[in-house]
DNA sequence: ATTATCTATAGATCTATAGATAATGC
DNA sequence: ATTATCTATAGATCTATAGATAATGC
């Protein structure tokens, strides 16, 4: 691992447990096995560690949702691309290293120097928004809006950031969090059986 | 507003707005209009500020969901107690000054000084889990646990405090958020309309 | 010559305490 | 005498910079 990495693997760390304001660079420095002065040779301050991080860690996911709403023109059903997005994400949050996630909730991230990171993520709550509209049946699609729920289905998929504050999450817990999204557009139990087949037959075939 | 409550005003608002750690007690003073100093007077520390606010959160729904769990051996449905407890709880956070509510975001509160506020929030969460495992249908019952329907409905009721960042939710949100709580556990819109009726019927009643 | 560290430190905080002062209530 | 403020400050941070030092690569 190069120093930068060591340096943002420290910080991510730290910033999870104890906050961002309430980690100094002496902190970040001595966890790597550096002097606290010699993090300024790799990186301009503090902010550009959370920048960094935060910029990684919203990545994967937005490059997951380009490919998998392209799934619905070529013929998938929306329900099996919300299904497999919502897996993905919370397979990406469960596998952070330090539950990474947990810089979401950093009261810092409203302040605007953040706001690109903010604005990515949007993309992705708009994105949940969508496929979530179009898997909807049209009686619960009339009783919600699409703001509405891109809103709750991203907030569903981050509970596995509150999950592995006290547990460390399985396969049960991806699965029951992305049956959730589904079951939250109204769709039956045989639907989202039929999605999470579908789903199964998509993610085999790339 | 006694200087006291003055005081936990202003640092709820500094606190949700910057956090805790970068919340020094010189600002807090100053929004209230005093020295520094002087809140010593009124309180031992910044840490004291903080598990007041916690604990003062908390109490309303915590309340709340005693009298609800209580309807159900009276006849009302679970699912109707459950519409009402998301409905109260979102109501409380709607409501509360300075969105209160992103304290429980703050990553201080893993810390085990505010494990008394942590353990009261379980409480919440496991009534979120017996009320949603007695409305759900036995087909969606048989795929998740008691533990993660808790989870999932608490983390939906708490989007609101996500949604306050961005804009003032209106009725429509809090509707749209209890209602998910319920489709979350299987429920048809017919069962869910049920329990809307059945649920402004005993909200009437008190 | 460049890269990557280090030591030392300026300057700006921040929390909490000590003790003075004024106002209030008996 | 008690209550509620204030001023002043000790002591402990914290971030970021300046400039020295050593190692590496041409």
């Amino acid at each position: 691992m190069s120093p930068r990495e060591q340096i943002l693997d420290a910080a991510a760390g730290l910033f999870a447990e104890h906050g961002f304001a309430a980690t100094s660079t002496r902190m970040i420095a001595e966890r790597v096995g550096i002097r606290q002065a010699s993090l300024y040779y790799h990186f301009s301050g503090k902010d550009e560690l959370l920048i960094e991080l935060l910029a990684t860690s919203v990545r994967p996911s937005l490059a997951a949702v380009v490919g998998i709403e392209a799934l619905v023109p070529q013929g998938a059903t929306a329900a099996a691309a919300l299904y497999l997005l919502a897996r993905v994400d919370v397979d990406t949050l469960t596998r952070t290293p330090h539950n990474i996630g947990t810089l979401y909730l950093l009261p810092e991230i409203q302040h605007d120097r953040y706001d690109d990171f903010r604005c990515k993520r949007r993309e992705l709550q708009e994105a949940y928004g969508r496929l979530g509209a179009q898997a909807c049946t049209p009686d619960v699609l009339s009783r919600i809006t699409s703001a509405q729920l891109g809103e709750l289905l991203i907030q569903l998929t981050e509970v596995v950031i509150q999950i592995r504050r006290v547990r460390e999450p399985d396969d049960s817990d991806t699965d029951a969090i992305a049956m959730s999204c589904l079951r939250l557009c109204g769709l039956t139990d045989d639907a989202i059986d039929r999605a999470r087949t579908e789903a199964s037959a998509i993610a085999a075939s790339i």
